[in-house]
DNA sequence: TTATTATTTAAGCAATTTATTAAATATAAA
DNA sequence: TTTATATTTAATAAATTGCTTAAATAATAA
C-alpha cells in the first residue's frame, strides 16, 4: 500500500498516515453504502418523504405532493430516486401506488427521525 | 394552513394530509439543520474527511490529501464547506492549520461511524 | 371503446457540485 | 530580503441535480 506524502511538517506521523490509509481501504464497503444513503437523504424533500413514510406507513405519491405542495412529477422522480437505492418499495392498488419504507435499509434513519424532532425543541 | 387536494382517491385522508403538512412544517427548523448536515456528509470525500477527524482527533488538510490521494486544492475547499455549515472548526500551529470537528454540532455522526464500521462484517 | 385518473417518463434547462490549474496569502527559514 | 512550504482562493469546465412542461403508461369508469 502505497502512501505519497507532499507535505514535510516534522509532526506528519507517516505511520499513523498509512494506518489511516488502511482503515479507510478497509471500511470501503462501509463508506459507499453510507454515502448513497446520506446522499439521497441529504436533500430536504427526499429527507421529508422518508419522514413522512416513517410516520404514515404508506403514501402514494399524489399524498406526498399535496403535503409537500409540489408537483406530481418532481415527487416521482424523487420517489424514483429513492427507490433506485433501495430505501423504499412499492405496491399497487388499482391505480394507485403506495409506497413504505424498507425497514432493514433505514434503521439509521430513526435516529435522524429522532433528531429532528428534537431539533425542534432549540429553536 | 390550506391544503391543495390533487388526488380524488377516496382514501386519502385529507385530516390525515393536513395532519402531516403541519407537522413537517412545525418541524422545519429541524429539517433543515439535519439537511444542512445530511447534505454535507452525503458526499464521499467529506464523510471520509469527517469519520478521519473523529478517528484522528485533528489533521491538517496536508494529511488529508496524502491519507485520500486527492490534490490540496480539491481537500481545502471540502474543508471550507464543512467550516462554513460550522461542523469543524481551525487552529493554526506555525504555517499549518489543524482542523477538528465541532462535537457539539456533529453528536448524530457517532452513530453514522459506527455503522460504517459494522457495515463492514456484512461485506 | 372512449374518457378519466394516477403515475411515470422524457426532454430541456437553470443551478449546483466538484474537480483542475494557476495565482494569491501566510508563515517560517536561509 | 529572498526562498520555500502550507494553505487558500479564483477561474474554469465537466458532470450532476432538480425542477418544468409535455407526452406516455396503466388502471378504472362511462
Amino acid at each position: 500500500m502505497k502512501l505519497e506524502i507532499t507535505c514535510t511538517r516534522a509532526e506528519a506521523n507517516h505511520t499513523q498516515l498509512l494506518n489511516c490509509q488502511t482503515t479507510i481501504q478497509n471500511l470501503d464497503n462501509g463508506f459507499q453504502q453510507m454515502t448513497k444513503l446520506l446522499s439521497i437523504a441529504g436533500n430536504d424533500v427526499r429527507l421529508k418523504i422518508l419522514f413522512l413514510l416513517n410516520m404514515e406507513n404508506e403514501l402514494c405519491p399524489c399524498d406526498i405532493a399535496d403535503i409537500l405542495e409540489m408537483s406530481m412529477p418532481a415527487i416521482s422522480q424523487h420517489l424514483r430516486k429513492i427507490k433506485d437505492a433501495g430505501f423504499i418499495a412499492s405496491r399497487r392498488e388499482g391505480q394507485t401506488l403506495y409506497y413504505s419504507l424498507v425497514k432493514s435499509e433505514t434503521q439509521i434513519l430513526n435516529t435522524i427521525f429522532t433528531s429532528i424532532e428534537s431539533l425542534k425543541k432549540s429553536a
